[in-house]
RNA sequence: GGCGCAUUCGUCUAGGGGUUUAGGACACCGCCCUCUCAAGGCGGAGAUCACGGGUUCGAAUCCCGUAUGCGCUACCA
């Protein structure tokens, strides 16, 4: 039985990374009629962000990874980890350390001035009964640390990299009780994974370097370990850690940004795993069907903003007309200019909403794109009127489009265009240039969707407004 | 500094000894379509597969070194 897990923890929001963790897990759990578990790791009571635990639960439940057990929280369970504690001291495989922080600074200090690898120097290690009773009777809180083997290898096998030794000697006395009560990382999360039944730890790379201190833990704890494969990471442009300094990275900051959750899905998935040679859109379920350890690349990946923007473009051109309205609702209300009256008329806004779709990148591009479908006056620059003619061709040019438009009978984007047409060459200008003048005079800017599909929607009443205003842009 | 992992176009990747003149995607450039933009179609440029040694009839693919990058080196995860 394949039981996966995602355990992050409540010190930040998730970002890019962290996420693309959980998608693993999420996809090896259901590809193998797993089981997938969220257990949030709130053991560092000092970095706990208010709030980031339930950005972390929304972002999972925006994507759609949806779990099976947990939400657990480790600081509830803090039984659990006091008798493994318990376990460790009576076995003498951990002893109390009652070294102040101070020391243990100015020891790695002196260990870097004389490029000595830092680690613990083992001082309280083999304290005698007198010396414990004295530290104990001084109130020092001690912490609890793992007493690891002073020499021999520890070594386990990855499932993506093979076997992996270290050398028992460059690992120190780690601690795994802080003296708050609270278990580090690595003592909660063997006990965790041990008590739910972990079966594969699929975690980020970064956790490479701490495994052998997890087998060392299951060994003295009498314990199997599970299977492990550790992750390529996720880097910034600069292929360093993704961190606060790369932008946007939080996952919740991509909802924001008008990304679809399945578009983020795809991309995410690709990042670190490829079905094969050509395939670049896949759906969720065609992910759970082929999803597999082996493609997993074992290189970390530098996120291509790029790659995703055309990934949610075709998703979003993908899109039921209905459904893209609908998606894109509530980035109208929250983007577009505020003297426009709300709600908004989604029967008009579904008229060119097939327009705005084929140019939309993202959501949020959807209120800047159409805009002009809104608002009453149109701001823009007169000069933009001019683009290959003078004043005089411009005013005469959209002045003989107002008498030819005024008694149209149909207003619809093929009559217009049976008008337009036989205009220019009457006016001796190229459609380029004079549809170009029109384009300006009725969006305010020269690329928009097309022009006559855009004026049906504008109607009669708006249009010939908007002409005659740009006849008085030009004039004054 | 120590330890670990990694190294194919700018980026994401395919490749698992001969089928490769190293394939696809994004981005970029050009052409087509066209009222602009977008989308789409076609084409182009872009990787001496980090480097150096082996192994082999034959290596991007296996081995060993070197270099570089990244990660870890906390009473953080």
């Amino acid at each position: 039985m394949v039981r996966v897990r995602f355990a992050p923890s409540p010190t930040g929001y998730p970002h890019l990374g962290n996420i693309r963790t959980a998608l693993f897990n999420w996809a090896f759990a259901r590809h193998n009629n797993g089981v997938f578990i969220l257990r949030i790791e709130d053991t560092d009571v000092a970095r706990l962000v208010e709030g980031a635990a339930d950005v972390i639960l929304d972002s999972l439940r925006w994507l759609g990874l949806d779990w099976d057990e947990g939400p657990y929280f480790q600081s509830q369970r803090l039984e659990l980890y006091h008798k493994a504690v318990d376990q460790l001291l009576k076995q003498e495989l951990a002893y109390r350390c009652y070294c102040s922080p101070q020391r243990l600074e100015s020891m790695r200090q002196e260990q870097m001035k004389r490029k000595q690898p830092p680690g613990y120097d083992r001082h309280c290690r083999n304290l005698t009964r007198e010396q414990k009773a004295e530290m104990e009777a001084s109130g020092i809180i001690p912490v609890v640390r793992f007493m690891s083997p002073l020499e021999g290898q520890t070594f386990f096998n990855d499932l993506l990299r093979g076997q992996i030794i270290f050398e028992n000697s460059t690992l120190d006395d780690f601690v795994i009780l802080k003296s708050d009560g609270y278990p580090t990382y690595h003592l909660a999360n063997i006990v965790d994974d041990h008590e739910m039944a972990i079966s594969h730890v699929l975690r980020a790379d970064e956790w490479l370097s701490s495994a052998p201190r997890h087998v060392l833990l299951y060994q003295a704890m009498g314990w199997q370990p599970p299977l492990f494969a550790h992750l390529p990471m996720i880097l910034g442009t600069d292929r360093s850690k993704l961190g606060k300094r790369h932008g946007a990275t939080a996952i919740n900051e991509y909802q924001e940004q008008g990304y679809l959750p399945e578009a983020m899905f795809n991309f995410l998935v690709l990042l670190g795993w490829a079905l094969d040679d050509k395939t670049e859109i896949l759906t969720r379920d065609e992910i759970v069907k082929h999803f597999s350890l082996e493609r997993i690349s074992k290189t970390a990946a530098v996120f291509n903003k790029d790659k995703l923007d055309w990934m949610n473009g075709v998703y979003l051109r993908g899109l039921g007309l209905e459904e893209f309205v609908q998606r894109a609702m509530p980035f109208l209300g929250r983007d577009l200019p505020v003297e426009i009256s709300r709600p908004l008329d989604t029967g008009y806004i579904s008229q060119f909403m097939p327009l705005v779709q084929e140019r939309a990148r993202t959501l949020a591009e959807v209120p800047q794109l159409s805009d002009f479908f809104f608002v009453e006056e149109l701001e823009y620059d007169a000069d933009l009127l001019l683009g290959k003619i003078d004043k005089a061709e411009a005013v005469k040019g959209l002045q003989a489009s107002i008498a030819r438009v005024d008694g149209l009978q149909d207003w619809t984007a093929t009559s217009l265009e049976t008008v337009f047409r036989p205009l220019a060459e009457e006016l001796g200008l190229k459609t380029g240039v004079f549809f170009g003048l029109l384009r300006v005079a009725v969006t305010g800017r020269t690329a928009a969707p097309p022009l006559f599909q855009t004026m049906e929607v504008l109607g009669r009443e708006r249009c010939i407004k908007r002409l005659k205003s740009a006849i008085d842009k030009l004039e004054r």
